[in-house]
DNA sequence: TCTCCATGAGTTTTT
DNA sequence: CTCATGGAGA
């Protein structure tokens, strides 16, 4: 029984409960992807349980793949029938199948929200709508909440919506809220489909159950009716993405819908007692929630919680960069180390203080690698000429490089195929004969690199014709020019690091009989609902990330910064404010063995210097009493040492302010009340520390 | 059609 | 401060 082995009480009752429905509330780092992976592995194992009746919903691609692979550490070959999906990729994969059904065609077009964005913008002008009261970004948004099943829809919001479901429709188009949107359409509309897949998936897993929103449990929720085995796991104290619809309140209901058996896992195996002991002082400030104490085996001490509550702007990195140089001095590996912020203006300062004392960092999140913008691009290029109908498509590439075709040309090139009905080539050609000027020339001339460059698609390799394209396109001497003018090279490696995906596609053993067309397609859907994708691994440097991109990660050692009023939490109405502390919750549940929490009175953000509270969560989270006691001793041990910069300071005539440098015996002060730096005596005697 | 300035807005993010 | 957007003018 090697599977159980390493399982606590807690988490065995959970991986046995085989049959039936079943919810966990799993705190952080108490072994919630352990147990779900373990119980999987036991379904195959033990219970014979075959892999291909087994369908596990992770939070995003990157759980999916170390889920894969902890599941064949433990049951090896048999992992691989397991479908390990986000409910993205999955609804996708229904809809391949069934799409049909809803009068689209089946090799529909997934498209990102930046490219939903766009139509919207597009359908503005069309429509002549003002921008003023609903931006487009801002009605895409209300229509993304309400298929996600938050809010209603009306005026300005709705005429979008309407238009842009139709204009998806004809172009064949879903966006990502759409793949689940159908999907629960299909099932509820076609109870024949819907069986056929619940006898398909009788055992459904899903994982992060905290973060899932209203139409997803729905989906789940369908799915699992017939069979009733459904186990879900999650953390009501790690919900943070209610901002885009994840609704807490199905951990709640998921006990009304289902008859389910309920086990917690309190026993953590990431932090020390120390530092659990304030984050559980912390979040039980949250009235909604199911109580649980996490608890640890390894002590820890105070000494490795450290609040450093600073003056000014500069002290924090300055701070962050100290310390850092101590931890590795004593033994940490740059990759130890996380600095975390709740929003990403944060960063940039700490990130200029960790250039400039040469200490190695990733940051994590950042722009995904498919929405840049030369990646979008070459995916543009390779979808236009396997369908060279795709609008779309021709209007982001017709003019990339430059080639004198702007809006006008295209309008008139659209209105004329529209009205007589022709093929977008035609049209060119129509165009150009009633009208031939340098324009419709170039439109002719694109028109027949194209087509000879769809004659290379059907028989070169996907690789080699890729750097063809490129080529003959001009687009990769037009993003060298333009990498040369702004010094950004890294275009170009995204370019080259794009080829290795097709690589990949061209030797799939899967997709060996399919032509080029049907390996990209296949691809594609892969691709655009694979956020991991173009990223680099292994680094060895400290880790700078939101707190929300380090869900379910962990590091030795963790700073959270700007722990203040207005930035962490912040300013928030009282319900609101839960969701922050749940967020300073999972920020410091990272830590397995050190915290510092850092916070400045004096901020500088966009450019102008602001004054902060420190944060109500520092206080929440040293509630108790020998926490304040081992915080003022430190106080009064540092007030025997030199002053030196970064100390705050008072003066008899000028007030309270702050050293900013030091030169031997001359310090520079910046005091508070008239925002003057003067330089004084450092052992001045009408100077004194704070 | 492109380029240059003024203006304004400014969480969290995956799919 | 920094980025995106929109309008004016070349």
């Amino acid at each position: 029984m090697s599977i159980l082995e390493n399982l606590n009480e807690q988490q065995i009752a959970a991986v046995k409960q085989v049959e039936g429905p079943v919810i966990v509330f799993a705190g952080a780092g108490t072994g919630k992807t352990k147990t779900l992976t373990s119980r999987i592995a036991y379904m195959i194992s033990e219970k014979n349980i075959n892999p291909k009746n087994i369908l596990a919903i992770t939070f995003n691609k990157k759980a999916t793949n170390e889920m894969r692979e902890r599941i064949s550490n433990l049951c090896g070959e048999e992992a691989k029938y397991v479908t390990i999906s986000t409910i993205h990729s999955f609804c996708a994969r229904i809809l391949r199948q069934t799409i049909t059904k809803l009068g689209y065609e089946k090799n529909f077009e997934i498209i990102d929200d930046d490219d939903a964005n766009k139509l919207i913008n597009e359908l503005y002008k069309e429509l002549d709508l003002s921008r003023k009261y609903f931006s487009p970004k801002a009605a895409y948004n209300i229509i993304s909440a309400y298929k996600n099943g938050i809010g209603e829809l009306n005026g300005v919001p709705k005429q979008i919506y309407d238009h842009y479901q139709k204009s998806l429709k004809e172009n064949n188009q879903v966006d990502f809220d759409d793949l689940l949107v159908l999907t629960e359409e299909i099932f509820t509309s076609f109870p024949d489909v819907l069986e056929h897949f619940q006898n398909k998936y009788q055992y459904i897993l899903v994982d992060e159950f905290q973060d899932t929103n209203i139409i997803q449990y729905s989906i789940i929720k369908l799915l699992a009716l017939k069979h009733q085995n459904i186990f879900v796991v999650g953390d009501d104290d790690q919900s943070i993405y209610s901002f885009r619809g994840a609704n807490v309140g199905n951990m709640y209901q998921f006990s009304k819908d289902f008859d389910a058996k309920l086990f917690k896992l309190t026993q953590n195996y990431r932090s020390t007692n120390a530092i659990l002991k304030g984050s559980n002082n912390l979040i039980s400030h949250n009235l909604k929630r199911e109580k649980k104490e996490l608890y640890s085996e390894n002590p820890g001490s105070l000494q490795d919680i450290v609040i450093h509550d600073a003056y000014y702007y500069e002290d924090e990195p300055r701070f962050i960069v100290d310390e850092i140089k101590k931890l590795v001095r004593n033994g940490y590996d740059y990759k130890d180390i996380a600095i975390l912020y709740r929003t990403n203006v944060i960063s940039r300062n700490i990130e200029l203080a960790l250039i400039e004392n040469g200490i190695p960092y990733v940051i994590y999140g950042g722009f995904a690698f498919l929405k840049r913008k030369e990646i979008k691009d070459v995916i543009s290029y390779l979808k236009f000429i396997m369908d060279s109908e795709n609008i779309f498509h021709f209007k982001r590439i017709i003019n990339l490089p430059a080639r004198g075709i702007g809006d006008k040309t295209i309008e008139k090139l659209l209105e004329g195929k529209e009205a007589k009905g022709l093929t977008l080539f035609e049209a060119i050609d129509e165009l150009h004969s009633s009208s031939a000027s340098s324009k419709t020339e170039a439109l002719v001339n694109f028109k027949n690199l194209i087509i000879s460059l769809k004659e290379d698609f059907d028989t070169m390799q996907l690789p080699d014709f890729y750097e063809h394209m490129l080529n003959v396109t001009g687009y990769l001497d037009y993003i060298k020019e333009q990498a040369l003018e702004d010094e950004e090279t890294h275009r170009i490696d995204n370019i080259q690091e794009f080829k290795s995906i097709l690589v990949q596609l061209e030797t799939r053993p899967d997709l060996q009989d399919l032509t080029s067309k049907e390996k990209l397609l296949v691809g594609f859907d892969d691709v655009i609902l694979d956020e991991t994708l173009g990223t680099k691994q292994d680094v060895n440097g400290v880790v700078l990330s939101t707190v929300h991109s380090v869900k379910g990660l962990e590091f030795k050692v963790v700073f959270v910064t700007a722990l203040e009023e207005g930035i962490f939490p912040s300013l928030k109405n009282d319900s609101e404010i839960e969701e922050e502390r749940r967020i300073a919750y999972v920020a410091f549940t990272r830590a397995k063995e050190k915290v510092y929490m850092t916070c400045v009175s004096r901020r500088l953000i966009y450019g102008r210097v602001v004054l902060n509270q420190k944060s109500r969560f520092i206080t929440e989270y040293i509630a108790s009493q020998d926490w304040k006691e081992h915080l003022e001793e430190k106080k009064e041990a540092a007030d025997n040492t030199p002053i030196k910069t970064g100390d705050k300071v008072v003066h008899f005539n000028f007030g309270e302010g702050i050293v900013v440098s030091e030169n031997n015996a001359i310090i520079q002060v910046l005091f508070d009340k008239d925002h003057s730096l003067r330089k004084i005596l450092r052992n001045h005697p009408s100077l004194r520390k704070k």
